[in-house]
RNA sequence: GCCCGGAUGGCGGAAUUGGUAGACGCGCUGGACUUAAAAUCCAGUUCCCAGUACUGGGAGUACGGGUUCGAUUCCCGUUCCGGGUACCA
């Protein structure tokens, strides 16, 4: 055998490699265990380098493990963090959990096992299945929300919440010690705070409060508040939701019934924050669709306050309206059945049917109203007076206006509000028309356009201008003023639960909180058997040693789980301080997250909440930025499949009925005959139907280029067999017939159709896909790889293994270009030809960029293209192949570390340098020319790269398949587009 | 209802600022290798029409219009699908 200068390189490789086998599970074996040993992903806060922090929402562990929708965020952040890595950036990839919340308490409730118990255990899971993926954590940095070493500061930061409150002058949150410097010498006078409620009180007054009266004031304005409000209170969880966690008027969690209830309950008052929380979304790079979402939540809208004298009563209705220009149209007020004049209003006569109204109010839950959405209501007997034309306009209780929304009350004018107008129809109310719309065809009674009428001097104007000409009037005759609204409410931030952390507060004998002092902290949770929730009481309250603290009483709500994530990217700059939740150096240093990554559903809650903490942590000198997350990826939902047997009655021609399991494309009646039974017809009945089958039983297959779900006879068979809860699930549900209608594939194999429907995927569906099965199957690099293949990460879509063997047999080839017969390196020193060098180069070019737009399917594309291309070369030489291995390392991180090592690598290939590119090895000497005719591309031309636009033109003239196109048809203009294309504009 | 996405072969999906639509992969078809199968490799594969073949013609990116020499890409309108949200005054 002839040996090519390169051969020295494999005999190296060889005495040190021996046989290099493609083996995926000794690759992902071998490394994964050198890279823990090595401590390979290890950061350290290396001012050094410049940073890059890439960020994974931190999941919940829960009981079921991750299936393979977790991975796909998880997947795409480690392939920026490693190329990051590699180009030289000291890159911050952690990874934590969310660890309290209600999951592990209700499952301590039904097992017995107390949450922490459980907690490590299924922690320990994900760490296992997350190193399984080949994922570049840092473990040593990894944080636990129910870690007291954690928790510590995340009840200081709550601390530091409580000993703020929020001056609108200075924008910003100041000490409350500086509030009681103001309140001791100016009173309320000059004080613009953020409040629960307007309140006016002296200098000297507010030196002659005692102890509680002070501390109750200062409630009014601290940002971590106690107070009374109605809250979402689920029975069944025995809890208080956030409005997040409740969907259509059911907990999100386990879709129990939710009502409103008046509760003592901690808040933090993010509605000080809701301007900022705005603006500050022009400074990030988030999803349209996610600013929207967060746009909406906080719900900004501008309008007037405005002031209605009730005729024969002392005070004012206040109203909050954006249209003060249809104020002539009020025709009635509107009070929500909540309002606290609704009692002084009533009159004697309409006592009765309010009172019954209000207990039709009462019985009728959220649900109820969403659902039904009936026009309902009741006269109070009183009645208000409009500010600008001196109308007597009745007064309303009705439930369509929200208690919690601007004032609670509305003017209503049905002539531009659906509802108002609904409302009027239904209680003969007059409908005076105020705004002409004829000449905006079209527009509905949402839209702020139109001329004014019948409105005195707004007579004429255009509505905008209508707007800011009545609000200008209301502001004059000081019957109100111009106001900015927000739909965002304060967040109740007290559960009345076990397992979160404990609010650091403790009462004295007056029943004055205080912050629990920074050195007495973390309050920890106390040891507890029972953890149930008895009438809302907190389990805690049932610690009686515990709450007894000193000559102090222990606050007994604990926090949800947002108090523990909404910080904890900054836990993980400095995970171990044991003195502060992060040092000045390591904020200063990492600043804020790069790029974020996590699931769609915490879009809303998770991100503003964050943020908050964020902006308020800036405020008190903490952070350096304003905005906690620079760059927000939302990867889409991978969806299960959920199939379904279909269990039949086969009626013999006997007249006898035999449960019998049947494929679901088999019509009821149809002739059917099973082995051991006889022959007769299917009846379906409501005995009959379809059961949920595991998904780990179902074979996929495209029958006709239809795609077919089956169960195969051998699957039935090994439920049998299988010790696992599906199997166990499973053989329960095939009791209910012992005979199945088998069909024969082309194989002769038996099998029934079964019934599908996409959807999430979840344990309890039996469709969860754990992504161990399938590295244990193809690796962890074919996995990770698939995964990306399956289209751009931030859309949804539904499992399924097809095509994963493609991308298999990609990495094998690929592989194939570095070792050949006998398991052998193969790779050579000898010169890269111009071909191989574009085909390098081109990849280069294309996986920088696309890692760098987030698009990683396109990359796993462009490594098949030229691998493709290269084995059609036979390509064989370092030069080439050496900067693939580099290329490849974010994706396959195993096979490249050991084709890495292979070709002489000493050190790990994480950190080997990113492959630069050379734009002079992508230089065309020629240029292939699309040539068209009126804009349809007939043939192609090849020209010289520099050619000039004339000489393309003449050249394209003259050949001879264009003149055959153009015979017979006059040249109208020839476009000439160099580097691009030519077309002939023929007449 | 409103807000935000989206719609491209049998399927997942590609396509720089408007410039050869369908890259790559799956599936399917045919072939090579094999006693056979698997694996692997090679070729073909948007649809329709014509042709013995090399091939030629037409249509085509949800639908209807428009701008342009030229539109998957830009504009207007419509339909359908996905996500979010809602008596928010």
């Amino acid at each position: 055998m002839h040996l090519r200068p390169g051969a020295m390189l494999y005999l190296c490789s060889l005495t040190k490699y021996g046989p290099m086998k493609f083996d995926v599970q000794h690759l992902d074996r071998k490394w994964q265990a050198y890279w823990k040993e090595h401590k390979t992903y290890r950061t350290l806060n290396d001012t050094s380098k410049p940073k890059y922090y890439v960020l994974d929402m931190f999941p919940y562990p829960s009981g079921s493990g991750l299936h393979v929708g977790h991975p796909l965020g998880y997947i795409g952040s480690d392939i920026v963090a490693r190329y990051r890595r590699q180009a030289g950036f000291n890159v911050l990839h952690p990874m934590g959990f969310d660890a309290f919340g209600l999951p592990a308490e209700q499952y301590a409730i039904d097992t017995g096992v107390h949450p922490s118990q459980s907690t490590a255990v299924n922690t320990a899971r994900y760490k296992e299945q997350m190193e399984r993926l080949g994922l570049s954590f840092d473990w040593d940095r990894s944080v636990n929300t129910s870690d007291p070493g954690y928790f510590k500061w995340t009840q200081w930061i709550i601390g530091e919440v409580f000993e703020h409150w929020y001056d609108r002058d200075a924008d910003k949150a100041r000490p409350v010690s500086e509030l009681i410097d103001h309140l001791e010498k100016h009173g309320t006078e000059g004080l613009h705070a953020a409040e629960t409620e307007p309140r006016r009180i002296s200098a000297e007054e507010f030196n002659r409060l005692d102890a509680k009266g002070r501390s109750d004031l200062l409630m009014n304005y601290r940002l971590a508040f106690r107070s009374v409000s109605y809250v979402n209170w689920c029975e069944a969880l025995g809890t208080v939701l956030a409005n997040d966690e409740v969907k259509d008027g059911r907990s999100e969690r386990g879709n129990h019934p939710v009502e409103q209830r008046p509760m003592l309950q901690w808040s933090l008052r993010i509605t000080a924050y809701a301007e900022r929380l705005l603006a500050g979304l022009d400074t990030v790079d988030y999803s349209e669709g996610l600013k929207a979402q967060q746009i909406n939540w906080i719900g900004k809208s501008t309008g007037a306050l405005v002031h209605f004298d009730i005729k024969g009563h002392e005070g004012q209705l206040d109203v909050f309206t954006t249209r003060p220009d249809t104020i002539f149209g009020t025709t009635f007020m509107v009070i929500a059945p909540e309002h606290e004049l609704v009692d002084r209003l009533t009159t004697q006569a309409q006592r009765g049917e309010i009172d019954d109204y209000l207990t039709y109010v009462g019985r009728r839950s959220e649900l109820d109203r969403m659902s039904e959405n009936r026009v309902t209501g009741a006269f109070t007997g009183a009645y208000a007076i409009n500010p600008l034309n001196g109308a007597e306009v009745p007064i309303y209780i009705a439930e369509y206006v929200l208690k919690d929304y601007g004032t609670g009350a509305i003017m209503a004018v049905p002539s531009d509000d659906d509802r108002d107008k609904r409302f009027a129809e239904k209680f003969g109310i007059e409908i005076i028309d105020v705004v002409d719309k004829s000449d905006y065809p079209g527009a509905t009674l949402k839209d702020k356009v139109g001329r004014l009428m019948n409105s005195g001097f707004l007579d004429g104007m255009e509505v905008p201008d209508a707007i800011a000409a009545a609000t200008e009037r209301i502001e004059a005759e000081g019957r109100g003023q111009r106001q900015i609204n927000y739909r965002i409410r304060d967040l109740v931030f007290s559960r009345q639960r076990y397992w979160g952390e404990p609010w650091p507060i403790e009462y004295d004998d007056e029943d004055v909180p205080h912050r629990v002092a920074t050195v007495d902290l973390p309050v920890e949770l106390p040891q507890m058997e029972d953890f149930r929730a008895v009438n809302g009481a907190s389990p805690l309250e049932r610690a009686t040693d515990w709450i007894r603290h000193d000559s102090r009483r222990r606050e007994t709500d604990t926090m949800p789980a947002t108090a523990g994530s909404n910080w904890y990217y900054l836990r993980y700059m400095d995970p171990t301080n044991a003195n502060e939740f992060v040092s000045p150096d390591a904020v200063n240093y990492w600043q804020d997250v790069d790029l974020y990554v996590g699931g769609a559903e915490h879009a809303v809650s998770h991100i503003l909440y964050s943020r908050l903490i964020h902006k308020f942590l800036f405020d008190i000198g903490k952070v350096p930025t304003r905005e906690p997350y620079k760059k927000l990826l939302n990867q889409g939902m991978i969806g299960g499949p959920i199939s379904y047997i279909h269990l039949g009655i086969l009626l013999t021609d006997d007249g006898q009925r035999h449960p019998v399991w049947v494929s679901s494309n088999v019509a009821e009646g149809s002739g059917l005959e099973v082995p051991g039974i006889g022959s007769g017809h299917l009846v379906l009945d409501e005995s009959t139907g379809r059961r949920l089958t595991p998904l780990r039983f179902v074979t996929e297959t495209s029958v006709n280029n239809e795609s077919s779900y089956r169960l195969y006879h051998d699957a039935v068979d090994e439920a049998q067999r299988l010790d696992h809860q599906d199997a166990a699930y499973f053989r329960t549900i095939l009791q209910q017939a012992t005979a199945f209608a088998w069909s024969l594939d082309k194989e002769g194999r038996q099998y029934l159709e079964l019934s599908v429907e996409q959807g999430k995927m979840s344990k309890r569906k039996y469709n969860a896909v754990n992504p161990d099965d399938i590295c244990e199957r193809y690796g962890a690099d074919c996995f990770r790889m698939y995964e990306m293949f399956l289209g751009p990460i931030d859309q949804g879509k539904p499992w399924s293994v097809s095509g994963i063997d493609g991308v298999y047999r990609f990495l094998r080839r690929f592989w194939t270009l570095f070792v050949g017969e006998g398991d052998r390196l193969a790779v050579t020193d000898a010169e890269a030809t111009r071909e191989e060098l574009k085909i390098l180069h081109t990849l280069i070019k294309k996986v920088t960029e696309d890692i760098e737009k987030l698009s990683f399917n396109t990359c796993v594309s462009a490594f098949m293209v030229a691998t493709n291309d290269l084995t059609k070369l036979r390509c064989d030489k370092r030069a080439v192949l050496e900067p693939m291995v580099r290329l490849i390392a974010p994706f396959a991180p195993h096979l490249a570390e050991e084709l890495y090592r292979a070709l002489g690598g000493t050190e790990t290939v994480h950190r080997a340098g990113w492959p630069t590119f050379e734009e002079r090895h992508l230089v065309e000497d020629n240029i292939t020319y699309p040539i068209a005719f009126n804009g349809k591309t007939r043939l192609t031309l090849e020209f010289p790269a520099e050619a000039t636009r004339e000489t393309i033109e003449e050249t394209a003239r003259a050949d001879a398949q264009v003149q055959g196109y153009l015979e017979g048809k006059a040249i109208r203009k020839v476009i000439v587009v160099p580097k691009r294309m030519v077309n002939f504009v023929v007449g």
